[in-house]
DNA sequence: TTGTAGGCGTTATCAT
DNA sequence: ATGATAACGCCTACAA
């Protein structure tokens, strides 16, 4: 009676474990629906349901299979953040404003980095558009052609940050790196400096703040002013290009602009073990305005970016977006400001 | 004609725009299981079929939804990782070669920051639960109850990292801060010094790191060791927490013992403030080992871990569980050393 | 307030 | 080498 009689087909569950509404429902005495009603809108249950559907659910463990819900609604709750590179304090202190912003509205990061190959972001964003994020953050404005091409095709809201450029794949939140070089430059030779170098490490943003500032401080005060680069940009290359500038390029004093405050300590701290006194002997202008800024002896002339507001502002245009409306202006200038302080 | 005949279900896409394998398998001529194993294991399709798969692909510019793959196979191809603070460069610097190592076997990492409190580590659990990841990273050992029922129940690879247990969830990679704390004591006595003080901030960890420091050195000297606390690790922090020490607490020179480098570069900038030499006046010795250890003047002595290798060995150990079989050790004990430098 | 039916876009399992 | 069919676990209509 086991064996003969029985070709009708029994449903069975591949994987018998996991706990699905279905489970919940059964439990609960109502249907599966009934149950994703309760967890989506507890308002659309009675009350009663709603009772014995929590307590199966305690009882279950249930958790959700945000997977299925994706795939059935066509909403990931995912956003998906490429930056150059995690542990550089600079993307991770406006990647956090962002995270909690989306996160208070139920959005997960889908987080990675991508070097500063367009190649390998381009890469990194396939990767992600399989995952069909319901928007995307990227780093910077330049991208591989088809890294424009797959966004545009993906139709989601993009939002590019930590640069500018009239012409964004959808939107933009950033400031202009070539115009932070000339403040500084002018602040520089407005503050009686008549001789410049550079330090440069890091991406092509930071290259392209550097040369403005070279570019603008030649200009203004007829003299050349040379850039050291690396690439690494933390403490030990900030002492070590200041050497390289002193002892092979003949740098003799004024004001050095570093790409980043890490540089700028590094400059301090060589500056100081060469027993040369800032500002006097030696000038320095960091970029970032990081905690460290206010911190060091003497404290940090920078510029200051609003990290914080930067990736709040990113949020709020994809949040927009996501739900529909059209946002005000679609690039967003967060600008700068110089923080003057002792160093220079 | 329209109207009346045709209560025949017509079969209506919702949603016309994305790019299935239905339609790129229509394009190629064949059927849309043909598309999927092109895709997973191109040997298992003849040359001719796969060209003209390709073309489809290209054309339509189709990208895979890993949302429905993952569905349906049970694997997300996602690893989540845990930690408190994505700012933090010590999470940061270990979350790097984590991602590598299983971003080269084809796994996204999903990640969260979960702040200092149990319940909202709970609480993010959860959240990436329902994600379904293939793993998870968690930082720390102290964890809710509620969150090892969670994982216990999910029935996935966990791996503990950054400090060290017995009775890991699953498995465990880290060391013990206890036993750097007493490290830095015993190699402080053993250097001469007699009286000590210990600055501190931030998580847990640090505290018990600090306290076993107290203990040790107060039981080797005999005397008593003040510790200063704070909530941020950060320079402006070791500054205060010096003064604190001096003005306040009556520390009057030796060794002063801190829970990270940064402090302990706050507590050099400081020192030198005030005109104390380091370590002839004040002895300091950091916790971490960071790139600016060895780049301050004077260089710190420090406590290395080796983050890089923890990261790794996190991973491989996931990836062990993963692929079915049982690691050689649930617990991995990374260790540290001591690297003495100039400031102690 | 609750349930039924159909579909989301894949992978797994059998057939052919 | 290729295809048909049934899950995967949920959400969106629509019906009761």
């Amino acid at each position: 009676m086991n064996q003969s009689d029985d070709p009708a087909p029994i449903p069975r569950k591949r994987n018998p474990r996991g706990v699905t509404m279905e489970a919940v429902g059964r439990m609960a005495g109502v249907s599966q629906v009934t149950v994703s009603r309760a967890l989506s809108d507890p308002s659309k249950v009675s009350p009663e349901t709603m009772a014995r559907i929590r307590e199966a659910i305690a009882v279950t463990g249930f958790v959700p299979n945000a997977l299925a819900g994706a795939l059935a609604s066509r909403r990931s709750m995912m956003v998906s953040a490429l930056v150059p590179s995690i542990t550089n304090i600079v993307y991770a202190t406006m990647l956090a404003p962002f995270s909690d912003e989306l996160k208070s509205r139920g959005y997960q990061i889908l987080l990675s980095e991508t070097g500063f190959d367009p190649e390998e972001e381009a890469a990194t964003v396939e990767a992600h558009l399989s995952r069909r994020p319901d928007a995307m953050l990227l780093t910077g404005v330049h991208h591989a052609a088809r890294t424009r091409r797959m966004l545009l095709g993906a139709d989601l809201p993009v939002v590019e940050v930590w640069d500018i450029t009239e012409t964004p794949i959808d939107l933009c939140v950033g400031f202009s790196h070539a115009a932070s070089g000339r403040a500084v430059a002018e602040f520089a030779h407005g503050a009686g400096y008549r001789q410049a170098a550079g330090i440069c490490a890091g991406d092509e943003r930071a290259q392209r703040r550097l040369s403005a500032f070279a570019e603008r401080f030649g200009t203004l005060s007829g003299t050349d002013v040379p850039v050291a680069r690396t690439e690494r940009g933390n403490l030990a290359s900030g002492r070590a290009l200041l050497t390289q500038l002193i002892d092979k390029r003949g740098f003799t004093g004024g004001v050095v602009a570093c790409s980043s405050d890490v540089l700028a300590q590094g400059v301090l701290i060589e500056a100081a073990a060469r027993g040369l006194s800032v500002p006097r002997d030696l000038a320095v202008v960091g970029f970032g305005d990081q905690e460290l800024a206010d911190a060091v002896e003497p404290a940090l002339t920078t510029v200051r970016v609003n990290r914080e507001a930067l990736g709040r502002a990113a949020a709020q245009a994809l949040l927009t977006r996501i739900d529909g409306a059209t946002p005000s202006r679609s690039v967003i200038d967060v600008g700068f400001t110089l923080i003057r302080r002792a160093s220079a």
